[in-house]
DNA sequence: CAATCGTGGTT
DNA sequence: TAACCAAGATT
C-alpha cells in the first residue's frame, strides 16, 4: 500500500504559529523562532508522563516533579521510593521505574546531557519509538516522524485508511515522514494539537483544519468513521479480598507489592489472590473482622471487585510491612485501587 | 507479536 | 452511565 499526497506542512505550522496550545513542558513557536530551545530534560519528563495519559491528568505532576527536581542530577540523586510516591495516581508505574534508571543513566553513561538523536535517545530505559522521535524533533529539529496515538487518527483520515492503524504502520511512518519540515519539532507537535483539538476522536472540526483540503475522509463526508478499529477483546472480571488491618493507635499496615508486575513496587494493604472466582476469605490475623464493602476498579484489561475488610488487631505474627500513620497515607505510594479500599475502609 | 500495564476525563 | 480513550514501552 502506497500512500499518496505528503502533509501539507506550511499550512499546518502557519496554523500552529496561531493556535499553539499553552503548556508548561513547551517552548512557543514565537519564542522558537527566536532561538530558544526547550530543555530536554522537561521535554522527556513530560514525554514519558504523556505516554497514555491525557494532558489535563499529567500538568500537576509534571509541575511537582520539576519544582522537586528541577534538572536530570536533582532526579537521578532521588530515592526511588521517593520518586514511586510521586507518581502514585499517574498509572503504569512500570514508567517510574525506568524514569528513574533513565535519569541515571543520562547522568552516568552521558555525562548528564542526553543524547540529541532519535537513536541515541531510544537506547534509554523507557525511551521507544515514539518518545524518542519526540524529543528528537522538539529539541533539536531532528526530521523524523513523531507517530503517536493523535497522528494515527489524523493519517488514518487523511488517507481514509482502509484497514486499521496496526495493519499500516509503516506506510503511515513513510507518509509523515516524506511531509516533515526543516521546523521539525513544531510540525510535530501542530500534528499532536491538531489531533487533540481538531482532529478529536468522536469529533471533526473539519471547517477549522489546516489540512481539510487533502483529506480524504472529508471527501467521503464522514471523517469519525475512521480509523477503523479491530475488534475488541472483553474485559474479564476478577474478584478478591483486601484486609485493612489498624493497630491500637489506629496505624494501617501496609507492604511492597513485586517489584515487577501488576502495581510494581507499589504500596499496598494485604489481600487474596485476584481469580475469576472469589477466594474463600482467609484473614492474616485472628481478630474481629468486619465486612465494610466492595471496590470496583476497572483495569486496562480485566476488571477487579475486591471485597474490603477491616479489623483492628494485635499487631504480631505480621512480616515485612510497616505500619503507617493515618496522617501519613498521603505520602505513601499507594495506587489509586488501594486508596478506593482504604476510603471504603472508612479511612480517608 | 500479542499481551501486559492504570487512571481520570469525556461523551 | 457505561464505554471510550489518552503525547506507548516492554517482553
Amino acid at each position: 500500500m502506497h500512500l499518496p499526497a505528503p502533509i501539507d506542512a506550511p499550512a499546518v505550522l502557519a496554523w500552529y504559529d496561531r493556535h499553539a496550545r499553552d503548556l508548561p513542558w513547551r517552548v512557543a513557536p514565537a519564542d522558537r523562532a527566536r532561538g530558544i530551545r526547550p530543555d530536554p530534560y522537561r521535554v522527556w519528563l513530560s514525554e514519558v508522563m504523556l505516554q497514555q495519559t491525557t494532558v489535563a491528568a499529567v500538568k500537576n505532576y509534571f509541575l511537582r516533579f520539576t519544582s522537586l527536581w528541577p534538572d536530570v542530577f536533582d532526579l537521578a540523586a532521588a530515592p526511588l521510593d521517593s520518586v514511586l510516591k510521586e507518581w502514585a495516581g499517574l498509572g503504569y508505574y512500570a514508567r517510574a521505574r525506568n524514569l528513574h534508571a533513565c535519569a541515571q543513566a543520562v547522568v552516568r553513561e552521558h555525562g548528564g546531557v542526553f543524547p540529541q538523536t532519535s537513536a541515541g535517545l531510544q537506547t534509554l530505559p523507557g525511551v521507544g519509538a515514539y518518545t524518542s522521535a519526540a524529543i528528537a524533533a522538539i529539541c533539536f529539529d531532528e526530521r523524523v516522524a513523531v507517530l503517536d496515538g493523535n497522528l494515527d487518527r489524523v493519517l488514518a483520515r487523511y488517507y481514509a485508511l482502509p484497514v486499521p492503524v496496526r495493519e499500516a504502520k509503516e506506510e503511515l511512518r513513510a507518509a509523515l515522514q516524506a511531509s516533515v519540515p526543516s521546523r521539525a519539532g513544531d510540525f510535530a507537535q501542530a500534528m499532536m494539537d491538531l489531533g487533540a483539538t481538531i482532529c478529536a476522536p468522536r469529533m471533526a472540526a473539519c471547517m477549522l483544519c489546516p489540512i481539510q483540503p487533502g483529506c480524504l475522509a472529508t471527501k467521503e463526508g464522514d471523517p469519525t468513521r475512521y480509523p477503523l478499529k479491530p475488534a475488541k477483546a472483553e474485559r474479564p472480571v476478577r474478584k478478591g479480598h483486601a484486609y485493612v488491618m489498624l493497630d491500637a493507635d489506629g496505624d494501617v499496615y501496609l507492604q511492597s507489592r513485586p517489584e515487577k508486575g501488576l502495581l510494581g513496587g507499589m504500596s499496598e494493604v494485604p489481600g487474596s489472590d485476584w481469580a475469576s472466582v472469589l477466594p474463600d476469605v482467609a484473614y492474616p490475623t485472628e481478630a474481629d473482622w468486619r465486612h465494610r464493602g466492595q471496590v470496583v476498579h476497572v483495569f486496562t484489561h480485566f476488571r477487579l471487585e475486591l471485597e474490603v475488610w477491616s479489623a483492628t488487631v494485635i499487631p504480631d505474627g505480621l512480616d515485612g510491612g510497616w505500619w503507617a500513620e493515618r496522617r501519613a497515607l498521603k505520602g505513601e505510594a499507594l495506587p489509586t485501587l488501594f486508596r478506593k479500599v482504604l476510603a471504603e475502609a472508612g479511612l480517608d
